[in-house]
DNA sequence: CTCTTCTCACCTAGGTGTTAATTT
DNA sequence: AAATTAACACCTAGGTGAGAAGAG
């Protein structure tokens, strides 16, 4: 099993000559650069200039029925053949699943699961382990795995349609679009570069929102959390991750307000939100409002949804049901400064359009490519091509989704035929996914969709869990499937009428956040000095906190440590 | 006075070989494309999925002193020495005007003035006169007209710093960024592109409020009307633009709700509102919410804020003083299909980064240009070459704004010294600015800062003089720079609590709007015809209208016809 | 050695005026 | 004859991994 597509693992050698035109490639020019070791860019106008350029542009499609009236008939639907139905919902997820479309055998990440079973170097961090394990056992047990790639139904939770009796969010889903080309980087381990500057993440998380009120208002943000207690490195030879000792030092914690937030319910309805311009950063004084990360450890996206209450638009009706927090497994990745599997990079260079300037012309063309892959499909059709899913990712960029609703139905059964993936993911059936604590542990669906619970009512309750040395909340519990719905113990902190940013905030600091293994800066969850460090920067609401001075940076800085 | 730059008046033959590698330069290649006449857009995946790009990277400087806050304390300078002083206030506005550089003759101008004079093809359209007047006067006769290009005190209304007693919107002001640029424009006779798939403005309209309280939402809009009744043809023999005869049947009027509404009020005091994603079309069928122009038509860019008044964010408690309309007739183009003057092409090339490929090589270096400029100048120092103007525009591309405090205050008497202009605006003379009528007339600040009055209260009063072939309301009262704060007659409408995106609508409406020279649509300015009209479209507000499906594209269709 | 930083060629995405061809 | 359209070369702006060099 161990790279059985050797003709794919062309290496360094082969990404030299993919390049088409290799002149002087590569290395500086005439730039002598007595590198000060300072990491400043060039100070050039440009950089102060902000220039446009927004993907806002392009066809209009903007009158387009929506689909998502019929979420609930569609969560039937799927809840009666948990492992293949879709719903044809939008062109972003019509296609075959291709998660395990076996670009390259998924062997890294399986000695990357080794390891962490091997070493075992758990921490003192708590596994929930519900995180991951709720969406393999509701959908029939490790042999339904492979139907996590269904695409379609990843929020549908709650399949008999039956809204949650008080909570304001309870009924509030969350899907991963493009999940398919989430779950090929899965299989080989995602990395993600870091820059001093700034980089997006490839691929971009987009989400789509269903059960939202359409008159309400809505916030969502981003956050990138900790996996585990430990610094990693790359064994090339073995093409594995290993454990490399503890995580180096937490970083400042920052919360990623989406740029278009507040978003109307009914926009939410008819558009995904992407995250598209999120950008990681190794600088720990980075004043652009990235999101800071550690190189060589292993992060968790996670995004955030806040109702907005906003009575004279600065104060919201703090309660514990007014944000929902939701984690796509699958969205796993290792921060690095360069790409350590070159698998990764190879995949990267495939399906990023800006790197398009990399693609071996050599390579599978897209007729060769959809032959093999169905190879390694065991025959399976409809599996999607890498092409696909690329032009998937790419066409998703468009914020309006058209929902074409002609075809799209007709690959349930295809996805059952090609079998299970020859990986779950490391962290879906094993790894520990220490997300601060156990507040995060029953956020998965039935259906696979990760939906966190909305949250615990009390702080005090969840505080002592989420410090990062108390291994106590080890609850191993894979939630159940109910419980995912209705865990909302729900008690509505003390606070009831604090600022919007602070619901934030306060969620934030609910759910554990990035302190989750930092030091031992932990106190009441939600501490008067926390919720006024939040409030300092969400002065005005996320929304309005970003868009001064921050929102041009399509963030909001929270520097919660 | 009639070209007295002969050298700069390169013709076609200079901006051919302008081109610095003239390939088989234009016309088409191995395309026959027996074109159909169809104007439909190549329909590629890529027109479809809109990329995003905008210019909301770059610096950081968000955290940077608010010189806002002394904003009436300049303003008192201003009213003591109206012709020059200047308050420094950034870098946009902080070097001397050349709006007179007299890059050519302004005689293209001239003639067009004439051509106003002397043909007095005013139609039935009423010439509120005092539109363009008042400035002209309250800066103390035509010999101060120069002074319209003293930059920096444009929106400081109301100089001894006292706010309407009782207008919400009252003490709020507006200044023109980039006037410099705009008025090397309007020497020449501003000509904007417009194309089916839409064009952007160049210069791009960009300004800053003031008075704005920091607690209170602010929805920032944009609208193009037309100036006259009239239609033109370019004389490229004499060139000057002659009338043709009368206007077009109007077109859909499109409010242009800027993406980042609602701003904060702390926002729009650090940052400026950038126009730059607005677009110019012909094309009565767009569907990207571009501003629908007519060719060889006449038009002014004016716009509007609107204080944002939700309560459950959905209901505005409407007011007339809870929003104004600005004008700026430097703004005034005629929208064009192909260049008419070409020395408005020259312009355009040396001012806008994005034609920087058909810059002459040979042409004017900065130095050479800066020289040449003083000589221009009658010697006069300080005086801003074009490229120090090019880079303000594009540096004002920044949405924070540095406001740096160095400097800029110390070139005043500069301007006095190089004497007036050699034409004020035809419009700011003669010309009749027929914005739908007399309710903007008043708009303009004793310190030449456009500044819309609050707006009649009674749609009523207004509609009589709205109704485009009344010319009954043509008051040339140059309203005295008194009445522009205090003309808010103000009474609250009937309607007291209704959908903030009505408010716009009912701004729209009274205002004149695009229907002021149109066919007889009119009845009373705000028939709730209107108001259902545009409640459909602005369902949620001007806000979420703009953010659902149109957000992307930049704008709100108002199909207000 | 491992990891990070920096510059570069090469892309995407889209904003310019030019030009020839077409339309009115 | 005048106005419009559409393809095009040439820009801006910025995202991409490659590769050399630096730092530890």
């Amino acid at each position: 099993m161990h790279r059985s597509c050797t003709h794919i693992h062309t290496q360094r050698n082969t990404r030299t000559a993919a390049r088409i035109n290799n002149t002087p490639k590569g290395g500086r020019r005439e730039n002598s650069a007595g590198v000060q070791g300072v990491c400043l860019l060039k100070p050039s106008r440009q950089s102060l200039a902000m220039a446009c350029g927004s993907p806002q542009q392009g066809g209009a499609k903007a009158t387009q029925l929506s689909p998502r009236a019929s979420a609930f008939s569609i969560a039937a639907l799927m809840a009666r053949s948990p492992a293949g139905s879709r719903g044809g919902r939008d062109a972003a997820t019509r296609g075959t699943i291709a998660a395990h479309e076996k670009f390259v055998e998924a062997s890294p990440r399986r000695d990357e699961e080794d390891e962490e079973g091997d070493d075992g170097v758990t921490s003192s961090v708590a596994d929930p382990a519900g995180v991951a394990d709720v969406p393999t056992r509701s959908r029939g047990g490790p042999a339904a795995v492979a139907a996590t790639a269904v695409p379609g139904m990843e929020a549908l939770i709650r399949p008999g349609g039956s809204p949650a009796p008080s909570a304001e969010l309870a009924s509030v889903t969350c899907a991963l679009e493009t999940k398919e080309l989430w779950e090929k980087f899965h299989e080989l381990g995602t990395e993600m570069i870091i820059t001093k500057s700034g980089r997006r993440m490839f691929p971009t998380i987009r989400v789509s929102f269903g059960g939202v009120e359409p008159d309400a208002k809505y916030i969502v943000l981003m956050d990138i959390v900790p996996v585990d207690n430990k610094r990693y490195r790359y064994a090339y030879h073995r093409s594995s991750w290993l454990v490399a000792g503890k995580a180096d030092p937490p970083l400042p914690a920052r919360l990623y307000v989406h740029p278009d937030s507040p978003f109307a319910g009914e926009q939410l309805h008819k558009q995904m939100v992407s995250f598209e311009k999120l950008k990681l950063t190794n600088n720990e004084l980075d004043q652009h409002g990235h999101i800071i990360l550690n190189s060589m450890h292993k992060y968790q996206p996670r995004v955030h949804i806040i109702k907005k209450m906003d009575h004279t638009s600065s104060l919201v009706n703090l309660k514990s049901e007014e944000f929902r927090t939701f984690v796509f497994p699958e969205t796993v990745f290792t921060a690095v400064t360069a790409y350590q599997n070159q698998l990764i990079t190879k995949l990267k260079i495939d399906s990023n359009p800006f790197a398009k300037g990399f693609r071996d012309s050599s390579r599978l063309s897209d007729l060769e490519s959809s032959v093999y892959l169905e190879r390694a499909c065991a025959g399976g059709p409809g599996r999607e091509s890498v092409d696909s899913l690329i032009q998937k990712h790419t066409y998703a960029r468009s914020p309006v989704r058209p929902y074409s609703t002609s075809g799209g139905g007709d690959d349930d059964l295809d996805d059952a035929q090609c079998g299970a993936p020859p990986r779950g993911s490391a962290f879906t059936s094993t790894a520990g996914l220490a997300l601060g604590g156990a507040w995060v542990s029953h956020a998965f669906s039935p259906s696979g969709a990760p939906i966190a619970a909305p949250l615990p009512g009390r702080p005090d309750r969840v505080s002592p869990s989420c410090a990062p040395s108390s291994s106590s909340s080890s609850s191993s519990s894979s939630s159940s499937s109910s419980a995912c719905s209705t865990s909302s113990s729900s008690i509505s902190p003390s606070a009831s009428s604090v600022h919007a940013a602070a619901a934030a905030a306060h969620a934030y600091a609910r759910l554990g956040g990035l302190q989750a293994h930092g030091a031992g800066v932990h106190g009441p969850a939600l501490s008067a000095f926390h919720l006024q460090r939040y409030h300092h920067y969400f002065q005005q609401g996320p929304y309005a906190a970003a868009m001064q001075g921050m929102r041009h940076h399509s963030a909001v800085m929270t520097h919660f440590v």
